[in-house]
DNA sequence: GACATATTTGCACAAATGTGCAATTAATAA
DNA sequence: TTATTAATTGCACATTTGTGCAAATATGTC
């Protein structure tokens, strides 16, 4: 892994290691359509405009994917690439133990 | 996933994610053997209190295994753990979508 | 238009975090 | 014992981060 890489995986997994932004992604684990901030302003007990902010990050990370409609801001997980990408990490902290053998 | 799980799992998280702590974490990746501090001091340009610091956080969070030798400390991946954590939060964030239809 | 609802942004602030340096502790070697 | 090496800890500091509140923006409804 290059620094390059190194950056881009601390990115993702220091969007998730915040205690208010991983709730908001179980909840949004469990629905199967796209929510809206509101909805998941209900999860966390802080204030709409840190939901807000927690959703940009999130989104800014690549975990969430925005789909703006109206008024309305309907966000769901990108599940395919964040178990993507903590399987690829998995994936290298354990097999170089056999490359390193 | 109830709080107490969130907040553990986002402990784990918040500790990769960290450009310094990720690059050690990477560097003992390709390491068969555990490595001593000076020796992980090497991966990334920072003093070695920090490097120190950074070594007990990964070890806090289970990440490290540590075990003392004189007046060495040698860290070790732990593989099995790590991977695991990171599995099962994968499999949670994808499997949920078969488990909501 | 006026108004209501959904979301973001500006501002302020306390707390947490990453860092370097100097001093300290712990263990070995001379 | 003294000196050396490995690692940690105390202190200070700048930066980042999470937060709430109020104001602003954007879109829909009357």
């Amino acid at each position: 892994m290059n620094p390059a890489e190194i950056e881009e995986t601390a990115i993702l997994l220091k969007a998730l290691g915040e205690f208010n932004r991983l709730s908001l992604v179980c909840k949004l684990c469990e629905c199967k359509t796209p929510q809206n901030a509101m909805c998941l302003c209900e999860c966390c007990s802080v204030d709409a405009s840190v939901v807000s902010r927690h959703l940009k990050t999130l989104t800014q990370a690549g975990i969430l994917k925005l789909e703006k409609k109206g008024r309305e801001r309907s966000y769901s997980l990108d599940r395919v690439n964040v178990a993507k990408e903590l399987r690829s990490l998995a994936a290298k902290i354990e097999a170089s133990d056999l490359a390193a053998a």
